[in-house]
DNA sequence: AGGTAATAGGACTAGAATGGTCCTATATTG
DNA sequence: CAATATAGGACCATTCTAGTCCTATTACCT
């Protein structure tokens, strides 16, 4: 477990998208077209992308979504964060852990020190580093990405 | 996100109570009375923990459990393996992702990089740090542990 | 100015996962 | 033999997730 939603594999594949070309607009439907996923679902997820600031949105005709920084400026925790919430293994113990409740929650530093190093893994890694190094594009299918297998 | 379920924090309460006792033979009753969790909750997750070889349990009269090796040997990555199946944020690239996939699996080394480093945090942690340097155990209340607050 | 192509936002549904309870069988002690 | 435990699994209710769809708004282009 631990695992990160399916949603948020399809958002990495989106900004994957996004991240070759760095050029023009694309809308949604050129996404989907060319990751083959679902229109309805790659629209949600551009939105929610374009509300955390990792893509800017240009509405009306001709509109579409840009990354707004480069690839290598994007880290995977930025990614977890915008489409899953905050990155915490525990709840409250989350960045400072001033929930109030110190003296009560037992959520001891053990574990923040856990949700640090997790943190700091998703930090040190960017966007550039999952798109993957000269990884060809013409996926195979994505559609189903998670969902390949249950488990190997 | 990326949250540990809550059945696997009581898993982390029932563990701190038997860490801190290692003595006799705890009954599920015993436990569930002290750590002010359900029963029926507690007797399912010493059955989970045994199941994957955490505790030893003795049945019959007089029966109950305890820790199979000091606190000390046993890693956070193990309590949430018992309690959740494998850590791994992706699918498939759980250890060494031979999933007969790879060719067609775009979870690129990134992501592996990114489970090991977490894998490894979760290594190094013992539950008994997770048991916290000297906290007196009079447990005020954790039947909601997490659910205390949304977030804080 | 008006038509068209795009995003914004949110409502909604189906299905899966989670949290939690309970029941029956089996083992062990005294 | 009776009492006290665990073993195992069935079961249900609730929440979360994945995915779709509808309406409003914005911008371009003729």
């Amino acid at each position: 477990m631990l695992r990160m939603s399916k949603l948020t594999d399809y958002g990495t594949v989106v900004l994957t998208y996004l991240a070759e070309r760095p050029e023009g607009l694309h809308s949604a439907t050129d996404v989907a077209a060319h990751t083959r996923l679902a229109l309805p679902t790659v629209s949600k997820m551009l939105k929610a992308l374009t509300r955390a600031g990792l893509v800017i949105s240009h509405r009306g005709a001709r509109g579409g979504y840009v990354l707004s920084r480069p690839a290598v400026e994007i880290s995977a925790a930025e990614i977890l964060e915008a489409l899953e919430g905050p990155v915490a293994i525990t709840e409250c113990s989350s960045d400072n852990g001033n929930c109030g409740l110190v003296a009560v929650c037992h959520v001891g530093h053990a574990w923040r020190r856990i949700n640090y190093s997790i943190r700091q893994a998703l930090d040190e890694i960017s966007l550039a580093e999952l798109a993957g190094p000269a990884q060809s594009f013409s996926p195979p299918d994505m559609s189903q990405r998670l969902s390949l297998r249950p488990f190997g």
